[in-house]
DNA sequence: ATGATAAATAGAATTCTATTCTAGAAAATT
DNA sequence: AATTTTCTAGAATAGAATTCTATTTATCAT
């Protein structure tokens, strides 16, 4: 099991990389078996064995980005000093993630909505609230000391990456030219202002 | 079946409305052009005489949505007095009209990724065009006058939008309990502070 | 090493769906 | 009333996904 899993791994990981080409390309609907079976040179027999139906290859593929994706951001925050840097670690992992795996964010991005019908459902589920609880273990102490403010917990998420993830979106489907890359403190300026406990207590400078 | 029928293009809301049912409840792979005629009481011919074909039911649910969405958003705009008025009048808008329409906006959330490759791309393009001149056009006299931020033309609508647009895509996928309506000030004081040329604090109540 | 067992590959055969086709009924138009 | 257009219908077809059976390749126990 050691050395054949490095073999028939690379023929799954071929199969995955086609398949992902396929549907930036042509959308999961959109590509048949067929292109696949092409574009890996794996024949029909091969695919199915090793996930058995074309659902399975788009969430495998899904939910493996998720992953990547969610241990990046993780690392990220274990290594943040502060709240503040916290934040901006956050907006930036996601950054630099979609920016270092476009297609792979793309495909993402465009087909949550598929997964969240198919047989994979659980396993979003899952990992989403992995990925929330983790969230909250880190947010928890910074509520607590008042350095954040003290928000239903449900609002972090989208207050931190609701606007850099419309921006992404906007990217990565052509609207707009520029990178999230290039707007980096935009988001996390507007993330803090909108999670951070702002002790800016800023003197009037017109007072009445 | 009755006659006047035909004449009120009835059958043709009606295959809609079974085809946004089945959509919500497979997804579009999921539901078969089979389920949509038990539903919609129509027949095959009938399906492809209105439509064309599956993509087509589905991408004029989505259209029409958009378009529904967007002409109650530029109506509260334009009745919008000030600029900080108009910012809470998007994220109002985008509130009401999902928890209006919490299907056909789960739909659409779910199904931007599968448009985008089908034959109505060009019209998601055009209508995305569209918004976004009109949005342009309410913004420029705020930011002339200095009462928004001048920031790059593509960063409104995401720090506008983007936290309201995340937690609602949370909601509807039924992961969090309480829809967005419970947090309109947080949003729009998020997005307020994203985009509005802010004065040193905020005080409780406005004063002239 | 060697036969036994499992994993992987292959492509033909089958099944399931979308779509097309032909025909007829209902409405509109003349 | 005749004719043209729109709409409805369901059988026939085409195309793609999936299953099946056979074969090859690797792993393991002896």
């Amino acid at each position: 099991m050691s050395k054949s899993q490095a073999r028939s791994g690379q023929r799954r990981r071929d199969i995955l990389q086609a398949a992902l080409a396929c549907f930036i390309e042509h959308g999961v609907e959109g590509t048949t078996i067929e292109m696949i079976r092409d574009r890996s040179g794996a024949s029909i027999g091969s695919l199915y064995h090793h996930f058995g139906n074309k659902e399975r290859i788009a969430s495998t593929l899904f939910l493996q980005g998720l992953q990547d994706f969610s241990q990046a951001l993780l690392q990220r925050l274990s290594e943040a000093g502060d709240a503040r840097a916290g934040i901006q670690a956050m907006v930036d992992s996601y950054i630099d993630w979609v920016s270092a795996n476009p297609d792979w964010a793309r495909f993402i991005l465009q087909t949550r909505g598929q997964v969240i019908h198919g047989e994979a459902a659980d396993k979003l589920t899952a990992a989403n609230r992995e990925q929330f609880q983790k969230l909250r273990a880190w947010l928890s102490p910074h509520v607590a000391s008042g350095t954040l403010k003290n928000l239903p917990l449900e609002l972090y998420r989208p207050l931190i990456i609701g606007p850099v993830q419309d921006y992404t979106r906007a990217w990565l489907a052509g609207r707009v030219p520029h990178g999230p890359d290039r707007y980096r403190d935009v988001f996390a300026t507007a993330a803090w202002q909108a999670v951070g406990a702002n002790t800016a207590f800023k003197p009037a400078s017109e007072s009445p």
